[in-house]
RNA sequence: CGGGGGAUAGUGUAAUGGUAGCACGAGUCCUUUGGGAGGAUUUAGUCCGGGUUCAAGUCCCGGUUCCCCGACCA
């Protein structure tokens, strides 16, 4: 991709009002763009990154037998009258049609794929089912606050699953544990594993928490045996349930959660199957979020310094950034941009997701702040300097040193990672 | 939803009730090019609606909206 006609521009300067860091920096790299408090746009940059974390969601998803489906985000009023929710979900966001009728902009999916199922699940041998979906949320926060880190409209991944018996639920439950597992260590973060308040159809439920001082969630950790819990239902005595010893505390960001739903929807819905007895019976449910545009803010407040970004190779926008520094005289510059052309033609060639900055009209300074700020693994310089030695210069965005490569190294060193 | 603080140009700020100014940014041109360069020039603003006053960015009332703390949070 070329600098000079892609749709990015780096501001020297955001809104004070951007106090969270992730928001700040995004705002700065032009990855986000607040449209009013709690929405936010994803400009090109910003999407590639939701994207690729998506990518990773949706493997993880399948390893495990997760089909994906795309539901409807506008819910006829009925559904959640059903459950009882059009009344008792405060974040409910309502909008009512110019004929009259009344629709939610759906918060979460259990009133659409419950009724939407009956129509598949009759017999134990439709059991288990796992279906997924990616899409915008809408929840009417009374506060939205730190950027995307907590939105009124932001985008999750919810996976469902349908089970004829506790047992089968339990051990499901278990491997979408280990798969959010795999899926933020993927993402580049370290989630704790904290046991929380299962709400009102389970014991507990488990939250997948990132440390961060911009997390809104207090959880205590047992250094020794691995424990963790939510600070809403520890105990007062700060001790670890399972070995006694004393829990540090730790603030987090939930990018995740997962809950035994058991039959309360299938209540609702009236969704049953006939067991191999022949016996009408509930069918069981479990259903599994990630927040996908909050995780996008959680991997910069967990990966940056004073310069800028530092994406995760897994997850970053692009992997390569090529910079050319002109010196601004046309003889030495045509032999540098026709360097640098032929080493991005040959990135392409080889399928490298390679972001170049063919820019003339800026500073070979601003350029090189540039790249800093928005992070890219490798950097590649291409400048008279370089030339001379018939060289490049390599270097990684997390190290501070840079490499002299020989150009007849070009291919040995810039690959697929 | 309770509490607190804001809203003047894209951003940050100034203006005793009396000419809305400055800096940065942005646009154009020239010069420059290894860590956000320099000059010339242009551009752009009092959140909305009422009220008080000869006169309102400033005072009063109402609204909208943004941020922070808390509560809430499948």
């Amino acid at each position: 991709m070329k600098a000079s006609k892609f749709y990015f521009k780096s501001r020297k300067k955001i809104s004070q009002e951007e106090v969270a860091i992730s928001a700040a920096l995004l705002i700065k790299a032009n990855f986000i763009e607040r449209l009013t408090s709690g929405v936010y746009n994803f400009l090109p940059l910003g999407l590639r990154v939701i994207k690729r974390i998506e990518q990773i969601v949706r493997e993880e998803m399948e390893a495990i037998g997760g089909q994906e489906i795309l539901m409807a985000l506008l819910n006829p009023r009925k559904n959640w009258e059903q459950t009882g929710r059009w009344g008792s979900f405060n974040a409910l966001f309502k909008v009512q049609s110019r004929f009259g009728g009344w629709f939610a902009l759906s918060p979460t999916h259990e009133e659409v794929i419950t009724p939407m199922v009956k129509n598949f699940i009759h017999s134990y041998k439709d059991l288990p089912l796992y279906l997924f979906h990616i899409s915008d949320k809408f929840r009417d926060e009374p506060r939205s606050k730190s950027g995307i880190l907590r939105g009124k409209e932001f985008i999750m991944k919810d996976l469902y699953s349908f089970h004829q018996d506790e047992k089968d639920l339990d051990k499901y439950y278990n491997q979408v544990k280990k798969a959010y597992q795999r899926i933020f260590k993927r993402c580049g973060l370290k989630a704790f594993v904290v046991e929380a308040s299962g709400g009102t159809f389970s014991d507990f439920s488990h939250e997948f928490q990132v440390i961060t001082p911009a997390g809104e969630d207090i959880f205590y950790y047992c250094p020794s045996c691995k424990f963790c819990q939510n600070k809403e239902i520890i105990s007062n005595t700060k001790k670890c349930p399972n070995c006694g010893h004393s829990l540090e505390e730790l603030r987090g960001s939930e990018v995740g959660n997962i809950f035994k739903l058991k039959d309360k929807y299938s209540q609702a819905f009236d969704l049953k199957f006939r067991d191999k007895d022949g016996k009408s019976k509930n069918v069981l449910m479990g259903c599994y979020g990630i927040g996908i545009s909050r995780l996008l803010g959680v991997i910069v407040e967990a990966n940056y310094d004073q310069d800028g970004i530092i994406w995760p190779k897994e997850i970053a926008p692009f992997q390569y950034h090529l910079i050319r520094l002109l010196k601004g005289k046309v003889k030495e510059d045509k032999i540098i941009k026709k360097q640098a052309d032929l080493l991005y033609d040959k990135m392409i060639k080889k399928g490298l997701e390679v972001f170049y900055d063919d820019r003339d009209d800026v500073s070979s300074g601003e350029k090189l702040v540039d790249a800093d700020l928005l992070g890219f693994p490798w950097r590649i310089v291409v400048s008279e300097k370089t030339l001379k030695e018939n060289s490049f210069e390599f270097k990684e965005r997390k190290s501070r040193k840079a490499k002299l490569l020989k150009l007849k190294d070009f291919d040995k060193t810039v690959k697929a990672k």
